[in-house]
DNA sequence: CCATAACGATTAAATGTCAAACTATTTTTT
DNA sequence: AAAAAATAGTTTGACATTTAATCGTTATGG
């Protein structure tokens, strides 16, 4: 293939990639707003939900953020009562980031909505689509960074 | 398929969709951070660049932000130099934005470098997978928002 | 013609984002 | 054990982003 084709085929299959993806997340991410969360605000939650309690370093890599943001999202999330710091006793550098009763109650409910919603966003294509398009993703984001 | 496996699928397919996504734009930004842009700078230049001075809002919806936030972005261009303002005589609510001859050579340079780039990273796959991953893409973009 | 609606741009407030500098604490080295 | 390095978290500064409110301009329906 010419090299002037090559480049054109990557441009336009970046593009679609892009658009695709943010098109998702847009209308996902709506769920998230509706119960009042942000996107970060949601991944933290979800991260803590399902892995239970951890510390905020391993908040930040769970969510692919750096650990400087993550203290404003937790200090937001602390204000709304839906999360809870505890400094570590054996190792004082370390806050252990823990869901209240209430952050697990609207987690819980609105990991729920977001579920259906990601299930309906995946649903305009077939499980052999889908399959494949887990493969080719996932084959763009082993490259090194 | 029980509904329990498609929402596996489907949840996975997302997360791989979203990873994917993510690392290619991280990698691909690094050259636009390296000219000293952002993303969104880069997209406001590359839209003058490739398709002529335009208003605010045609900026706007070509690079899917809102018109709010592309006073901020042309207001820093502006700053650089790199873009300039011009008020419509014709129309006065309307603002055409242009490169200048500063905006234009470092949008051609980046423009290459980003290009590159690209091309680089999807040429993990092959020219049939860059086809099938962009078909799949835009199916996921095409719903309603 | 004039009141009002529509429209483009701007501004403001809230949150997020990263990088870099900084603090506190622990571990390692000497 | 004291000095140095490493680590977790916080703070700060610059930019981004959205939504909603506002300003100025233009179009439109009575």
């Amino acid at each position: 293939m010419k090299q002037d084709a090559t480049s054109k085929l990557a441009l336009n299959t970046y593009t679609k990639l892009m658009r695709g993806a943010e098109s998702v997340t847009v209308r996902v991410g709506r769920k998230m707003s509706d119960a009042g969360l942000t996107i970060s605000q949601f991944g933290v939650l979800e991260a803590l939900l399902h892995k239970g309690p951890m510390c905020q370093r391993d908040v930040a890599s769970k969510i692919l953020k750096s650990t400087g943001n993550i203290t404003l999202v937790i200090d937001n999330l602390e204000k709304q009562g839906l999360v809870q710091r505890e400094r570590s006793l054996e190792d004082r550098r370390y806050c252990t980031v823990l869901l209240t009763e209430k952050g697990r109650g609207l987690i819980e409910a609105t990991f729920a909505e977001v579920e259906a919603a990601i299930v309906a966003e995946m649903g305009v294509l077939t499980d052999a689509e889908q399959e494949t398009l887990g493969k080719l993703c996932k084959k763009l984001g082993l490259r090194e960074g």
